[in-house]
DNA sequence: CGTCGGTCGTAC
DNA sequence: GACGTACGACCGACGT
């Protein structure tokens, strides 16, 4: 016989009438009851998913009369007839039952659960174990020898398996005594008459006393309570036929069929139809079709003509979309393997131009592929689709191919629409906008010895969902209002990013040496006396350690807690607290300092030059800030110090080729003049028309002419107010960072927000209409959607509300910047300047000029950044000239 | 040996 | 509970 299997037998008709009193209301739009449908629907997905059964089988009771009836004319007489909301039901339970491919069984004259009894014994005979699933408590008496009982819970809760026992564990008895107490007890619905006056308990305790029904009656009259015995006497024949009928039969005329209930994987296309005509519109998604790997047609093109084929067609259609793929996510430092070609819905080809070793004997392109390709890729009247423009740009710039044409991007469009997301795979945008459900891929990524053929399947189903997500994702980006800024921001941008990564910025590695030198020397001289401090070695870069010899070897009194696991925290401020009473702190806030700077940028910035070029080239992403917001990485060239001596001595390492100077061009008070235009505030607006210091005009307006407060005090107040704003911050932490009392903090707000009444009304506007439509905007539109206004929790829902307050802000200060950054490339560009824009750091350009424009262009840059957008405050740009970065600031 | 969460610190 | 947006070094727990 073959290996033992586990068999889970369900109890359809117990489970349907479950979900149907377990939900209410629940109904299609055009007034189908849908509720013990749906409920039995997730009872299903869950057991699947949960148990994995790997044979399963459905049991509904057949309709009409069974032989219990024969037996006994009133059984069931007092069940209501079936409620109509759940016939109508039953059909499609069924074709639930059908899509999920699960068989379903009844037996003419039987009820579901004899039925269930037949196929278990069956099953036990032939060796295997069964998974009785029910709720119903007469299925218990069939557990035991190889058959266990499986409530599935309800929502929420979990499951419980009765085994032998877990049933005497909840019942007092043995399965094979739960029908003597079931008919002691008898049951009003189905009319089966039990013993007048005992119930549950006296019924269990009979049971366990005396054991079967016959032989509790056998020992009626020995009975003390006077109501059982005389119940029991008299009751006699009714006791004897309610044990026959709740007694489960095992001979029901059905027979066991292994090879009927092995599981078949689920018809997702019916599944799927079946639940949007259900209108289970989460179940339809998750049931959306598996569209294979191998579907469509992705050839790999290796003769000239079959590549001139392809390139005839892609200009016939006027559109082509490609995959690029490349052998490292850092486009610098990556080779192209092959592209791949889409211009008709579902046939792709592939041609491959780099892949070492296995495919050598293949002619896999090389320069005459590149040659065919190369006049399609850099003709601006063929549009380009592609998942990653970017990246396409730089490696294929790189390799000598401008591309041109680019007209749409789905990473770029999938971040607009949603922008906070992570991942905009290509499996993920099919799913959500084609409604296919495909499996991970490596988007466009693979090794140098990768095969030929799986990477042409791969990026051609890439290359295809990128061709056919362009309408459905213009129709959303239209409906949302984002085409705006989608086409006169974000796209164009691209092309910008890819040229600022491909120049690079040049770092004077000799000088970083020198430095990692020096900083090692304060090191290791602070690290001896750390541990003389401490009486002590240990390791100082370990938040962990450094707790224990602190707070436990020398016993400071800890200060505040960490976030997350709440233990005392070690942070800057902390030991700032701890400095004034032990020197230990002190050092080791230096050693921090100088580790800081030494790990992160002197000697990290080293390793990242490329040695092709000498140059530092980050990587700029486009789609990762929620705010709208660049960002950098490998390394993040937008956080290189600044604010310390110290630190800004790393500024010097970033320098201009010879015959060149950097460029450094910042807007002044971006946000603020931002809040201002967006605000409407009179006060703020006139500041800046008057060109007026900011924070000395709040100030002015927030202390009076009288306060005995110093200037400078002021000054350094009114500038944290005037940020505190922007950023949502309570009184509570302005208190803490003033050193002031809470109090005060908040009489600094209220001042404030007296003095700039429209600014309060601008926070107060924002959040509430962001709470009605679920999103904020910024100046060119670009949206955030902020679902968590409506959270129930209290700390949830405030930080929702501080992103509402500064997501214009900080974000149209992006788009301001990025508009500027398109406009200058552009510029430039007309006038055959060899500027080249080399960084941005969010409110700062920085450009690499040849020293005999450098005038002309430090003029450029201020006005086209000055002229950006039109505020109804002026823009100001500080732009200075420099040998290095430390100089122009 | 790689991954990942936690902590800390840098920028705007 | 308490300041928005990022990136990344380092540690240490955890899984392979």
């Amino acid at each position: 016989m073959s290996r033992p299997k586990t068999v889970y037998l369900v109890d359809g008709s117990g489970q349907l009438h479950r979900a149907f009193h377990a939900i209410r209301g629940l109904a299609s739009s055009r007034g189908l009851p849908t509720n013990a449908t749906y409920g039995f629907t997730t009872m299903l997905r869950k057991l699947i998913e949960d148990e994995k059964p790997e044979y399963l089988g459905i049991l509904f009771d057949a309709p009409g009369k069974t032989f219990r009836h024969e037996e006994y004319e009133e059984y069931k007489a007092n069940r209501p007839k079936m409620d109509d909301d759940l016939a109508v039901q039953i059909p499609w339970v069924r074709r639930v039952c059908e899509a999920f491919r699960l068989p379903v069984t009844e037996v003419p004259g039987y009820e579901a659960d004899d039925a269930l009894a037949t196929l278990a014994r069956q099953a036990v005979e032939q060796g295997h174990e069964v998974v009785i699933v029910s709720a119903d408590k007469d299925l218990l008496q069939l557990v035991g020898d190889g058959v266990r009982v499986l409530n599935p819970g309800r929502e929420g809760t979990g499951a419980t398996l009765f085994d032998r026992e877990a049933v005497e564990a909840k019942w007092g008895v043995p399965p094979e005594r739960v029908v003597d107490v079931l008919a002691l007890v008898g049951d009003t619905v189905d009319n089966v008459p039990g013993v007048p006056g005992i119930g549950d308990k006296g019924a269990r305790a009979l049971v366990q006393e005396y054991g079967p029904v016959e032989a509790v009656l056998e020992h009626a009259g020995e009975v003390k309570r006077k109501a059982y015995r005389e119940g029991l006497e008299s009751h006699r024949d009714e006791a004897l036929l309610s044990k026959r009928l709740v007694t489960l039969r095992t001979d029901a005329p059905v027979t066991l069929d292994l090879d009927e209930l092995k599981r078949q994987d689920v018809d997702r296309a019916a599944a799927h139809a079946l639940f949007k005509e259900l209108e289970f519109q989460a179940l339809a998604r998750e049931y959306v079709p598996e569209v294979g790997d191998g579907a469509g047609e992705h050839r790999v093109l290796a003769s000239r003509k079959d590549i001139e084929a392809a390139v005839a067609a892609a200009r016939a259609a006027g559109r082509v979309a490609l995959e690029v793929v490349v052998t490292s996510p850092q486009a610098m430092r990556a080779e192209v393997l092959g592209i791949a070609l889409a211009s008709t819905p579902g046939r792709t080809g592939y041609v491959p131009l780099g892949h070492s070793g296995l495919d050598a004997s293949r002619d896999t392109g090389g320069e005459e592929a590149v040659g065919l390709l190369a006049p399609l890729l850099s003709d601006a009247d063929v549009e380009k689709v592609s998942a990653h423009a970017k990246r396409d740009h730089v490696v294929l710039a790189h390799r000598g191919i401008p591309l041109a044409g680019v007209v749409f991007d789905t990473l770029l469009a999938s971040y607009l629409l949603n922008p906070g997301r992570r991942v905009y795979a290509p499996e993920d945008l099919s799913f959500e906008f084609l409604e296919e459900r495909r499996s991970p891929g490596p988007g466009g990524i693979a090794a140098e010895d990768a095969a030929v053929d799986p990477t042409a399947r791969g990026a051609g189903v890439d290359a295809d969902v990128a061709l056919r997500l362009v309408e459905p994702m213009t129709a959303r980006l239209e409906e949302e209002g984002l085409l705006p800024a989608y086409e006169s921001m974000e796209l164009p941008l691209v092309e910008v990013l890819a040229d600022m990564e491909r120049a690079g910025v040049k770092v004077d590695a000799e000088l970083l040496a020198s430095m990692s030198r020096d900083m090692e020397k304060q090191l290791h001289s602070l690290t001896k006396q750390i541990h003389r401090l401490a009486k002590g070695e240990f390791n100082i870069n370990s938040p962990a350690q450094l707790r224990e010899v602190l707070f436990e070897r020398l016993g400071m009194k800890s200060g505040k807690k960490t976030g997350k696991t709440r233990v005392a925290s070690t942070a800057e401020d902390v030991l700032e607290e701890l400095a004034l009473v032990h020197e230990l702190p002190r050092k080791i806030l230096e050693y921090r300092s100088v580790q800081k700077l030494k790990s992160t940028y002197v000697d990290a910035l080293p390793e990242l030059i490329l040695p092709e070029t000498g140059r530092i080239h980050a990587t700029f992403n486009q789609t990762v800030a929620a705010t709208g917001r660049l960002s950098s990485a490998d390394p993040n060239l937008q956080n290189i110090p600044i604010r310390t001596a110290e630190g800004r001595r790393i500024r010097e390492a970033f320098v201009a080729e010879p015959g060149h100077l950097l460029l450094s061009a910042d807007y002044s008070q971006i946000e603020l003049r931002i809040l201002a235009h967006l605000s409407g505030d009179e006060t703020l607006i006139d500041t800046f028309r008057r060109g007026e210091d900011v924070h000395d005009r709040t100030a002015r307006e927030v202390f009076g002419p009288l306060s005995p407060i110093p200037p400078d005090e002021q000054r350094r107040i009114a500038k944290m107010v005037n940020y505190a704003l922007l950023y949502g911050k309570t009184a509570f932490t302005l208190a803490r960072d003033l050193g002031v009392s809470r109090k005060e903090a908040e009489s600094f707000i209220e001042a404030y927000f007296a003095r700039y009444p429209r600014v309060r009304g601008f926070i107060e506007e924002t959040i509430a209409e962001a709470r009605e439509t679920g999103t904020v905007r910024t100046l060119l539109g670009r949206l955030r959607r902020l679902p968590d206004l409506r959270a129930r929790s209290y700390p949830v829902r405030m930080e929702a509300e501080r992103q509402a307050m500064n997501t214009p802000v900080q974000g149209s200060a992006a788009d301001l910047i990025k508009r500027a950054m398109i406009d200058l490339w552009r510029e430039l560009g007309e006038r055959n300047m060899r500027s080249r824009l080399i960084l941005q750091i969010h409110d700062e350009l920085l450009l690499e000029v040849p020293e005999d424009e450098a005038k002309s262009a430090q003029t450029l840059v201020a006005e086209v950044m000055e002229g950006a957008l039109d505020l109804v405050v002026p823009l100001v740009v500080d732009a200075r000239l420099g040998a290095s970065w430390a100089e122009v600031h």
